[in-house]
RNA sequence: GGGAGCAUAGCUCAGCUGGGAGAGCAUCUGCCUUACAAGCAGAGGGUCAUAGGUUCGAGCCCUAUUGUUCCCACCA
C-alpha cells in the first residue's frame, strides 16, 4: 500500500501522536528477558521541583541516543527514569511559598510541614518528566523511582544502618559548614568560594603584664569573641620571648595564651594570627594541637550567643561593625586595608557560611574511598572523556569526611534513636527498646540526610536493592552513566563508593561527560541573567528532533557549546530536506515491496548502496566510542550530499522513462538506501524517522525496534564506487566550467569528453546521461580523440581526460586562459609537493606501503593532468 | 598555591589511533531545474596562538611561552 506524504512535516502534530503509541504499545518497557544481553541506563534523576532546562534536554537526549542505539542492536535496553526529592532545593521552595501566607516551619510543626511537601511533589513532581517526554525519552515509564518512595527509604536507612554498625558513620561534634540563612549544616561540596571585596583590620591585643602589645590582622573581627589563643611560628625571632606570656582578650577579658605553631606564616602580615578554633578550620586544628577551648559564639541565626558578652543578639555583621568601632575608640585599631579575599557561601542560597562546631552524623570516607580510586585505575571505571577521571581521582585522594546530617525536614529521618540514659540506637526498623539499657523511652534523631546519600545508592536501589530483585541479577551493573562535569564530586563518586561497599561492584563501567549549554555569548545560562532558552519552547516550534540533533551536533563530549538559534534553523532543514527526499521517494514508488537481482543494480545504485554500508559501519564505530556528534554528523553529510544532491539526481531519468529497464533497481536503492539513513538517524531524530519509516515500508510497525544496519560484504562496490566518483568529477568540472564561463543553465551546449582510455570512455559512456541532467550538455559525444572539436572550444581538465565544450559564440578566450593558467598553477604545485615526498629517502623507507602508492597514484595523476592543461594553453595560442 | 580545558575560515565549532585543512552560519555569483527557495549550482576566505623538539611526515605527540575559561585549595 502507498500512503502518500504529505507536502510538509509537521513536528507539532507528529511528535505527541508518535510518542503516545510508542508508550501504547509498550515499546520503552524491558522486562527481565535472560536471552538477550542487558544495556541499562540510569536517569540523573532531576529535582522534582525542576523545569527542563537546556542542561537536561542536552543529557537526556545523550542518553536516549544511546538507549534507542543498543535496542536496535538487540539488546534488552532499559532506561530507569525518576526524581530526586532534592531535600533543601525542595525545602526552601516550600518555605518560601508558606512565607506568602505568613506561615513559617516551626508554626505548622514537622508533620503539617511534611504533608505539605508530599502534596508539592505530587503536584510538580512529574512536571518535568513529562517534559522528557517531550524530548523523545524512551525511558521505561513502568519503573520511574522517587527517591523518597518506600524501596529507597528502605535502600537509604539500610545502608545506615550497615555504614553504622561497620564503624564507618559516627556522630561527632567537628568543625562544620553552618548557613544561617537556611539553618542547617552544609557538606564541603556544596559551598561555592567566591571572592569578595572585604577588609582587613589591623588589630592588636594587650599582652598582660607589660606595656606591649601584639599586632595581627583579620578578615573577620568579630570571630575574635571566641579567641583562644595567638599564635606565632616557633622560630620567628621577632616574637620568640612572647611564647608562653597572654594577651588580654578585650571585651570579654579573657586571658589567651601566646603559642608558637608552624602554622603561621613568618612572612605574611605581622607574623601574628589570632586562634579562633571553634570558627575557623585551621584554627580548630591549631586549636587540637594545643588543647585550646572552642568557643562558639554564633546562634543558628548568625547572631552573636551568650559567649559574646555585651554583643549578645546581635547580628554577625552588626558586631563586626561595632567592635571595630569601639577597637578603634580604645586604640587597638590600627589601619583598615581593603583587600578581596574569597568568601565560603551557600550554593543554594548565596549566603555567607560560617564554620562552627556542632555535633553531627558523618561518614568516615578513608577506607571507602580506596576502591573506589582502584576501579578507576584498574579500567572497570572509564570516563569520556579520560581527563574527567583526573578530577575524580583528586577529590576521592583529598576527601574528608563526609557531613550527612541535615537540620531539614524533608528528607530521609536519621534512623538513630536516644534514650534519656543518653545512649543511641540505630536501626532502619523503629527500635522498641535502647539497645544499651532496658528504656523504652526512645526519642528519634531530628535530622534528615544530605540530599546526595539517597542518590548515591541510586544506580541500585532503584532496581530493588537491598531485595535481590530479577531485576538487579539481570540490569546491573548498569552500563553509562551521562552527566555534566559539574556534579562529579556530588555525584558520582558517591556513586562509585557506595555501589563498591554495598554491591561489591561498579555502578556503570562509562561515565560520559558532557559540558555546559551556554547562551549565544557563551555565558552561563541562569535566571537571574535572564539569558535562559526553555527547551519547551523551542520544541514547539521547531520540533524536538530539530532541538536534539542541534544539541548532539558539532560538540565533542566534555565541551561547552552555545546554543542559538540559527542552529536549531539549521536541524529544522535537515529534516525538512529528509522529509522532501523521502517524498520524492515515495512519488515514484509504486509499491514497496520491491525485490531486485544485485545482477540488475546499475552504477551509481552500487555506489551509494556501497557508501551506505561503510557508512552503517562508521556510525556504530563512533557510537561505541561515544562520539555522538561525529557519528550524527556522518548521516547528516550522507543524506544531504549523497543521497540528496547526487544519488537522487542521477536516477531522475530511470524514474522518470517507465519503460526503463532499471527503474525497479532505482527505486529498490532509493528505498533501502534510505531506510538504512532512517535507522543511522533514528537515536538522534526519533520523531520524523519513525514518521517516515511509516511510509516508505510496511512490513514493520515501528522503526524503534528494527534492526540497527550492519555492515555487509554484499553491499561492498569498491569498483563501482570509484566510478561513480569519477563521474562526479567530471560533472563538478563542466559545472564549474559553465559558471567560470557566465554561462546561464537556460543555454544547452555539446560536450565532447575525450580519453585514450578505454575503460575510462567506457565509464562515460555508461553515464551519459548524466552530463545533460546533471550539467546542463544538449549532445554528448565520448570519443578517444579531439577530431571534430572546434578550436575555440573552452575545456576541462579531469583525471584521465578532457571535457570540451564548444560554445558557438561567447567564447572569451583571454578569460579560458586566466582560468586554465590558474588550473596549472594548482597542478604545478601538486607535482612538486608529491615529487618532494617521493623523492625524500626517508618517506620511501619509513612510510607504509599504502601510503606510499597513494602518492605515487597521485603524482601520475597529476602528471598526466598537467600535461594536458599545458596542451590546452598552447591551442589557445 | 595546585590542576584542567580552550586558542583552527568573518562568527560558532568539528577534526576519532600523526599520512594532502572541514561543517553550519555569514559573504559573493548564477538559478523559482516537475522532492525541497527551509532549496540548487558555483566561488572566495585559514603560516591550525607563538617558539623550539620528536618523526620520513605534526592541527594532532613532547617542552616552553602568551592569551583565555573553568575546577580545586585553610593563607589569617
Amino acid at each position: 500500500m502507498i500512503k502518500e506524504m504529505p507536502k510538509t512535516y509537521d513536528p507539532k502534530l507528529a511528535e505527541d501522536r508518535i510518542y503516545k503509541n510508542w508508550l501504547d504499545k509498550k515499546y520503552f518497557h524491558a522486562e527481565v528477558d535472560k536471552s538477550k544481553k542487558p544495556f541499562t541506563i540510569v536517569i540523573p534523576p532531576p529535582n522534582i521541583t525542576g523545569q527542563l532546562h537546556m542542561g537536561h534536554a542536552l543529557d537526556n537526549t545523550m542518553q536516549d541516543i544511546l538507549i534507542r542505539w543498543k535496542r536496535m542492536q538487540g539488546y534488552n535496553a532499559l532506561w530507569v527514569p525518576g526524581t530526586d526529592h532534592a531535600s533543601i532545593s525542595t525545602e526552601v521552595k516550600i518555605v518560601k511559598k508558606m512565607a506568602e501566607e505568613g506561615l513559617t516551619k516551626e508554626d505548622i510543626g514537622r508533620e503539617k510541614f511534611l504533608e505539605r511537601a508530599w502534596e508539592w511533589k505530587k503536584e510538580y513532581g512529574g512536571t518535568i518528566l513529562n517534559q522528557l517526554m517531550k524530548l523523545g525519552s524512551s525511558c521505561d515509564w513502568d519503573r520511574e523511582r522517587f527517591t523518597m518512595d518506600e524501596g529507597l527509604n528502605n535502600a537509604v536507612l539500610t545502608v545506615f544502618e550497615k555504614l553504622y554498625k561497620k564503624g564507618y558513620i559516627y556522630r561527632g561534634e567537628k568543625l562544620i559548614n553552618w548557613c544561617p540563612k537556611c539553618r542547617t549544616t552544609i557538606s564541603d561540596a556544596e559551598v561555592d568560594h567566591v571572592d569578595k571585596e572585604g577588609s582587613f583590620w589591623h588589630i592588636k591585643y594587650p599582652i598582660k603584664g607589660t606595656n606591649e602589645f601584639l599586632e595581627f590582622a583579620t578578615t573577620r573581627p568579630e570571630t575574635m569573641l571566641g579567641d583562644t589563643a595567638i599564635a606565632v611560628h616557633p622560630d620567628d625571632e621577632r616574637y620568640k620571648a612572647l611564647v608562653g606570656k597572654t594577651c588580654i582578650l578585650p571585651f570579654v577579658e579573657r586571658e589567651i595564651p601566646i603559642i608558637a605553631d608552624t602554622y603561621v606564616d613568618r612572612e605574611f602580615g605581622t607574623g601574628v594570627v589570632k586562634i579562633t578554633p571553634a570558627h575557623d578550620p585551621n584554627d580548630f586544628e591549631v586549636g587540637k594541637r594545643h588543647n585550646l577551648e572552642c568557643i562558639n559564639i554564633l546562634n543558628d541565626d548568625g547572631t552573636i550567643n551568650s559567649n559574646g558578652g555585651k554583643f549578645e543578639g546581635m547580628d554577625r555583621y552588626e558586631a563586626r561593625k561595632l567592635i571595630v568601632e569601639e577597637l578603634d575608640k580604645m586604640g587597638l585599631l590600627i589601619k583598615i586595608e581593603p583587600i578581596t579575599h574569597a568568601v565560603g557561601i551557600h550554593e543554594r542560597c548565596g549566603e555567607v557560611v560560617e564554620p562552627l562546631i556542632k555535633k553531627q552524623w558523618f561518614v568516615k570516607m578513608e577506607e571507602m574511598a580506596k576502591p573506589a580510586l582502584e576501579v578507576l585505575k584498574n579500567g572497570e571505571l572509564k570516563f569520556v572523556p579520560e581527563r574527567f577521571g583526573k578530577i575524580y581521582t583528586h577529590w576521592l585522594e583529598n576527601i574528608h569526611d563526609w557531613c550527612i546530617s541535615r537540620q531539614l525536614w524533608w528528607g530521609h529521618r536519621i534512623p538513630a534513636y536516644y534514650c534519656e540514659n543518653g545512649h543511641v540506637t540505630v536501626s532502619k526498623d523503629v527500635p522498641c527498646k535502647c539497645s544499651e539499657c532496658e528504656s523504652t523511652n526512645l526519642k528519634r534523631d531530628e535530622d534528615t540526610l544530605d540530599t546526595w546519600f539517597s542518590s548515591a545508592l541510586w544506580p541500585f536501589s532503584t532496581l530493588g536493592w537491598p531485595d535481590n530483585t530479577p531485576e538487579l541479577e539481570h540490569f546491573y551493573p548498569t552500563d553509562v552513566l551521562v552527566t555534566g562535569y559539574d556534579i562529579i564530586f556530588f555525584w558520582v563518586v558517591r556513586m562509585v563508593f557506595s555501589a563498591m561497599e554495598q554491591m561489591g561492584k561498579v555502578p556503570f563501567h562509562t561515565v560520559l561527560i558532557h559540558g555546559l549549554v551556554r547562551d549565544s555569548q557563551g555565558r552561563k545560562m541562569s535566571k537571574s541573567l535572564g539569558n535562559g532558552i526553555d527547551p519547551l519552547e523551542v520544541i514547539k516550534e521547531y520540533g524536538a528532533d530539530a532541538l536534539r540533533l542541534t544539541l548532539i551536533t558539532g560538540n565533542a563530549p566534555g565541551n561547552d557549546m552555545r546554543y542559538y538559534e540559527e542552529r536549531v534553523i539549521n536541524s529544522r532543514n535537515f529534516g525538512n530536506k529528509l522529509w522532501n527526499a523521502s517524498r520524492f521517494v515515495m512519488m515514484n514508488i509504486e509499491n514497496t515491496n520491491i525485490s531486485v537481482d544485485v545482477s540488475e543494480l546499475q552504477s551509481a545504485d552500487k555506489w551509494i548502496l556501497s557508501k551506505a554500508n561503510t557508512l552503517a559501519k562508521e556510525v556504530t564505530e563512533n557510537l561505541e566510542s561515544y562520539e555522538l556528534g561525529i557519528a550524527v554528523q556522518k548521516v547528516y553529510d550522507f543524506v544531504w550530499d549523497e543521497y540528496c544532491d547526487w544519488y537522487i539526481e542521477m536516477v531522475k531519468p530511470r524514474l522518470y522513462n517507465k519503460e526503463d529497464k532499471t527503474r525497479n533497481a532505482a527505486l529498490f536503492t532509493l528505498k533501502n538506501v534510505l531506510i538504512t539513513a532512517l535507522k543511522l538517524l533514528h537515536p538522534f531524530e526519533p520523531f520524523i524517522t519513525e514518521e517516515i519509516f511509516s511510509y516508505v515500508q510496511d512490513e514493520e510497525e515501528t522503526i524503534m525496534l528494527s534492526s540497527w544496519p550492519e555492515y555487509s560484504e554484499k553491499y561492498s562496490f569498491e569498483k563501482e564506487e570509484k566510478e561513480t566518483e569519477l563521474m562526479k568529477e567530471a560533472i563538478k568540472s563542466v559545472r564549474a566550467l559553465r559558471t567560470g564561463m557566465n554561462v546561464p543553465p537556460s543555454k544547452k551546449a555539446s560536450a565532447y569528453v575525450v580519453s585514450e582510455n578505454e575503460q575510462v570512455r567506457e565509464i562515460f559512456q555508461r553515464g551519459k546521461v548524466f552530463f545533460s541532467t546533471l550539467a546542463y550538455a544538449s549532445e554528448v559525444i565520448i570519443q578517444p580523440d579531439k577530431t571534430g572539436i572546434a578550436d575555440d572550444a573552452v575545456s576541462a581538465v579531469i583525471p584521465n581526460g578532457v571535457i570540451y565544450i564548444p560554445f558557438a559564440e561567447l567564447v572569451d578566450v583571454q578569460k579560458e586562459k586566466e582560468r586554465l593558467t590558474k588550473e596549472r598553477e594548482r597542478l604545478v604545485k601538486e607535482v612538486e609537493r608529491v615529487d618532494k615526498k617521493l623523492s625524500n629517502q626517508g618517506f620511501v623507507a619509513k612510510a607504509p606501503e599504502k601510503v606510499i602508492q597513494e602518492e605515487k597514484d597521485k603524482k601520475t595523476k597529476y602528471s598526466d593532468m598537467l600535461s594536458e592543461v599545458e596542451k590546452q594553453l598552447a591551442r589557445l595560442g
